[in-house]
DNA sequence: CGTAAATCCGGCAGATACACCGGATTTAGG
DNA sequence: CCTAAATCCGGTGTATCTGCCGGATTTACG
């Protein structure tokens, strides 16, 4: 990958950023992700984005550099249950060298021996992203560096796409439109929807907060109108995705 | 400030994400913030972590550099509900400039002042960082720089406290304690809840899988003993953070 | 000094959830 | 081949939720 001056570089990283904020067009993606690959000097980059959209039943939001004939090749063979970048990757917090995956399996191995035909790097890393609303990414980049350059440019990977993943979500939410519904919530309305979430009954979150069962249930009724919600269990899972139930109000 | 030289810095940060990995026990975490003190030439670095422990009623975890007093003092006069950094920070994905806060507030004028008294920089930046389960975090950095060095320092302090945030964290999250219980739910069971989660009722979910409403009734129930929830609120809600109800799997 | 919002309380009818009973076939893996 | 798990279906009694009716005081804000 021959690395180009370390200052240069991160002025690139601050400007690529700033490009992804003032980004317009869902359709700019793609291009910008190839300046990665040059900027990098990577051989894949992939941005996979999962509960964007709020409703289920959406499937996943996909960019990648590589070739359709290897995106087709991926759903055909549905790699996506054997993958561990995606398997495991989507369940961290933290990055993941691709080198840390167990390849004893039989599928794995064919997924990355084929993977390699297609174009992709033997090395690689993934970087979850965490959204606010349960909407998850994973930026996963490739390589062909040789073993000894690896283990310094992945840190160095894993700083800057620490930061590109993140901005990268960030513009994709913008631009795929998740509707932020922002309806504030009484402390009390709060507390009780927050032991209902727990799987109390409103008799038992009238004991817990001292109140009358009746009044439990009057809170609920109101947080469920605030919300839109039809039911106790859509208010809790619209007020857990619009963070109204951490306890820092 | 006085950063020394670039390369020392990206190592000892490395360094750091390798101390934060290894530590054993959470009392060695506020000197690790004070050895950010000194790397980085800041006045002062704050953790503050929420929804750690998964049960409700919890308080928010704190470690921080700057004195007692100002801890104490923030208490009482519960600047928790005006400060900026919290309030809007807490409900970011992206990290945010102290700068780009309206002060036109008489009570955050105060905070910002008194804080200022109690030893804290006047820029300032906070990075959130979103966990799997809820859980969330936000790490705040002050410092004394010029206005003209600030410009150019805080995309530096962005950039790596990005990475520092998420893996301080991760090493919280790993001592405090967070219990993960993993069931697996079969594809059934989680788009039945799924539906559920938005509110439908058993009858409408089951039009829109086509299945009969008994049987979505059976699917929720062996959800909810897999889970361990009492009803299908807590159900959607123990599933949700432990990300089983995302679509990729 | 109104007004709005938050905090509280009671009752009732109908819809829904929940637990526990029974049955079936298909598929994957040891 | 056997077992476990997943996929399906039916019924019943009781607990709980949900919506809608009525009332109250306190607090904050302009």
């Amino acid at each position: 990958m021959r690395r180009r001056d370390r200052h240069d570089d991160d002025l690139e990283l601050f400007e690529l950023l700033a490009n992804l904020e003032e980004i317009a067009e869902a359709t700019r993606i793609p291009a910008l992700l190839c300046r990665l690959l040059e900027i990098y000097g990577l051989k894949s980059v992939a941005y996979l984005g999962s509960g964007l959209a709020a409703q289920p039943g959406q499937g996943p939001y996909l960019a990648v550099t590589y070739s359709d004939d290897w995106v087709d090749h991926y759903k055909a063979q549905r790699f996506v249950d054997v993958d561990p970048a995606v398997q495991i990757g989507m369940r961290r917090m933290l990055p993941i060298d691709w080198d840390t995956f167990d390849r004893r399996d039989k599928n794995v191995r064919r997924l990355f021996g084929e993977a390699a035909e297609f174009g992709l790097g033997r090395r690689g890393i993934s970087l979850p992203v965490h959204g606010q609303h349960g909407d998850r990414a994973l930026v996963s980049i490739t390589s062909d560096a040789s073993d000894r350059d690896w283990r310094h440019l992945r840190l160095y990977y894993m700083r800057d796409f620490q930061m590109l993943a993140l901005h990268m979500h960030q513009a994709i939410l913008r631009l795929e439109g998740q509707r932020v519904e922002t309806a504030s919530l009484s402390p009390r309305e709060r507390e009780c929807l927050l032991w209902v979430a727990e799987g109390k009954t409103a008799w038992e979150t009238a004991i817990i907060l001292g109140l009358s069962e009746h009044t439990v249930r009057c809170y609920l009724e109101s947080a469920r109108h605030k919300l839109g919600a039809a039911n106790n269990t859509h208010a809790v899972n619209k007020a857990g995705k619009a963070s109204l139930l951490s306890q820092i109000p």
